[in-house]
DNA sequence: GTGGTCTAGACCACC
DNA sequence: GTGGTCTAGACCACC
């Protein structure tokens, strides 16, 4: 994970480890790496971390059991609210762009089509 | 306009004056600001501009008249190329986003349909 | 049981006992645990639990009977004299809180007699 | 304002920075003492204090300006909310000692009536 | 070992 | 000057 210096970096892991959980990438009820780990792995001080994850415990994605560590949520509701938020902003993103650039809603539709079909199941690297 | 520290800040100017020109806010055959002036408007140095607009005489999306100034290209076909190499990487950016989420096509779909719909037509710019 | 650290234990000990005491949780008459048994349960020393109780032998609200062990006094009027005293520093707390937040007298009995109907009957304990 | 040592510092001068707001002690629109002003009086850390601010800004009960300083919320209903808020944690308060010592609500409003007519209005000092 | 708090101090943007 | 962020490091409770 890489960081823009524009935004504070506490912010950023709260984007990040949100689409993590959206993604599935951290499953409901598992366990996450704990700060200090995360700090190392990530090269930013534990507290930094510390941060991020007081804002996802605020926001009920993540719950602490003092000493055995912190875990995702096991509410499949709210990991579904956070999921459709993410999919609307990407969407929104795309809409933004799209009208921009003079498309009609049909040419949008189209294009998603035609590069869902033709996107790469296997990118090579990276 | 601004610019995020990771990539060399011409090179963010030459996707946005691209952007400008694939939407149609700098309209085909249309003066382009010189480059003094940009540099001013945008805060940076007049070089950075200056390097900005030679990749963009290269990709002949604009061209230097000697005398008069600097001129969007009137060539339709490449603005036209532009346009949808455009829409194409959002369309890819939204692929990725949404199948990442675990989203069908049709959800993707269906999602764009309804933002696209319910948007800001008159939003007020910022 | 909970201490504070700005306070003697013993002290918070004698306010906590004669509340007990107040409440009727400890009966007139009743036998109390003994000073290693309440030593025990608390976790602190013996020795702060005899102050404790020396204060309360004071007061005349335990009374000790040398092989028999402890017990709270049959004293009915000292019994109520506490226990008003108890609800006076209640109700001095309320009406504190109540005329710094500069509610009326009429307020905070509307809101007195309110949430006493509304209040949990039975609460789970904790 | 003194600290106990069973709640972090930083919640706790949350509570008493809301209840100063309350109080109208802090008045509305009006300017908070600077982070630093207020860590040197309080004899704690700035990040602890700014650490209480994140979250008072989180409840809008204070607005940051930039560069300008930290106000109180100029919104008069946010007020009343957090004003009737402290007010029943009081009352509930009360009615818990008061029930407790088998008062009935009766006697309970008779006492808080007598003590509220019988208060201090200038006590001398502290 | 886990998370949580706090301090000291640096540095930043913004004015 | 203002608020905001981050690091380094200590210390705590809890197991």
């Amino acid at each position: 994970m890489e960081f823009d210096s524009t935004t504070p970096i506490w912010l950023q892991m709260v984007s990040e480890f949100t689409r993590r959980i959206a993604r599935g990438e951290w499953p409901p009820g598992g366990r996450v790496a704990s700060v200090r780990e995360l700090a190392a792995e990530l090269g930013v001080n534990p507290n930094t971390v510390q941060r991020a994850f007081a804002e996802l415990d605020r926001l009920a994605l993540t719950v602490t059991e003092r000493t055995a560590g912190r875990f995702v949520t096991t509410d499949a509701a709210l990991i579904q609210r956070v999921r459709f938020d993410q999919a609307q902003d990407a969407a929104d993103a795309y809409v933004a762009l799209a009208s921009g650039l003079q498309l009609t809603l049909d040419e949008a539709t189209a294009l998603l089509t035609q590069r869902w079909n033709g996107r790469d199941h296997d990118r090579p690297h990276e």
